[in-house]
DNA sequence: ATCAAATCGCGAACGACGTTTGCAGTTTAC
DNA sequence: GTAAACTGCAAACGTCGTTCGCGATTTGAT
């Protein structure tokens, strides 16, 4: 009955807290680092589709099944590629001035790295794959967020959303803005035609990440309730 | 040489300006409408992943090979059930009041669509898939921006931002917020674990999703260019 | 009326994927 | 010294999206 390990088995336990490997048999060729190493340098030349099991292995030159003795699954290599893509956030700035200024700067860290990493928008949102570097970056947050008087749940959404809204901003610089309209009937859309046809007004915000954010995060933490409507 | 239709060969048309089908073979036994029904249905009962192919030909009582005579790829059934889900939002409310009233009415009508098909959210970013109803909806925001003095791609921009944080919200809703932290150490995060031990301040906003449309659409529509700082 | 082109359903097949398994060899704990 | 644990590897399994070839059916043009 060989294969008790931890890297495999129905009921095994998350990656974060499974030993790399055991004390026995030979020192093994590679290392749960350099594979993530190759994934992610996989996903940041060719996408996430391009990391497959096969591929990643070959960049190592080993076969696919050989990498199941450093994971357990294609999952727990997303998980990896993604808490070791978050500890690029570091080092975390001194948080001296405004815990708002601080906090912009933060997001401003993140939408780097997404466009850095393309590839975290389509992982980062996962349940699972919450390692101990993006432990460390809430936790961070938390700590820049202690002057402020509101509950840690507040505190916590009011991180997820912000870490949403520069998603969404990245998304939107990864060229995605490329619509094709090629096939359909425009005349059917009369508004979208109009406004677009109009001489444009006056030009778009410059900053609009920054002036997002501030309103995003005032908002979420700081503003009274409102009156009844 | 056969299969010169419009559903195959390398370089077709985008799904939303291709026939339907011929006018020369047998009627066809099913039907574009009957398979993105099916789809849907699966995804609903069983989530996306539950959409392959050959289940959705199952459950038409066919073989996967046969819906390649409706579409020509499964990306273009995902788009097909995207277009096919924002119908839902129809009919669109009538933009009598406050358009800022309107649009967050619009955001809330998001928000149950994606509570209603959850697997919107894991296909609705996708740069394909623009469709005609997706349009439509479009211009009706585009219809009910229109008192607001700025440029058709500030108005575009904010639309899509819009649709993202709503997305955000029905990701939270979507019960995603069950995070386990089993196999971490949770003392390497001191001001976690100090914020969720502290008494919790006040309790969360009772309208989040109001007042955080309310902050964002009014922030990226109406404000004025702040001074440098 | 005839015939070729287009389209139909269908089942088998292809290549890629994630993952499992079995085996021969290696290292360590007892 | 021996047994248990671990290594790498190649082959295989099942699923997936997609393609292909077939005989049958309907249409448009002659």
């Amino acid at each position: 009955m060989s294969d008790t390990a931890a890297n495999s088995g129905p009921d095994r336990q998350p990656i974060w807290s499974r030993p790399e490997r055991g004390s026995r048999g030979p020192a093994p060729t590679h290392s749960r680092d350099a594979i993530v190493g190759a994934a992610i340098a996989l996903a940041d030349a060719e996408g996430l589709a391009a990391v497959s099991m096969r591929a990643v292995a070959a960049a190592l030159g080993t076969g696919a099944g050989s990498l199941y003795r450093y994971l357990s699954s294609r999952d727990d290599l997303l998980d990896l590629m993604t808490d070791r893509a978050v500890r690029e956030l570091r080092p975390y700035p001194q948080a001296e001035g405004d815990w708002l200024d601080t906090m912009v700067l933060l997001g401003r860290r993140q939408l780097a790295l997404f466009g850095a990493h393309p590839w975290l928008l389509d992982v980062f949102h996962r349940p699972s794959g919450i390692g101990p570097e993006t432990l460390a970056w809430f936790d961070n947050c938390i700590r820049v967020l202690e002057p402020v008087r509101c509950s840690a749940v507040a505190k916590f959404e009011a991180i997820a959303m912000m870490t949403g809204v520069v998603s969404l901003f990245a998304r939107r610089e990864a060229g995605a803005g490329a619509f094709s309209f090629a096939g359909v009937d425009l005349a059917a859309y009369p508004h979208l035609v109009a406004a677009f046809s109009r001489p444009s007004g006056p030009a778009p915000r410059a900053d609009l990440v920054e002036r997002t954010l501030r309103g995003l995060l005032t908002g979420l933490l700081l503003a009274e309730p409102t009156e009844a409507g």
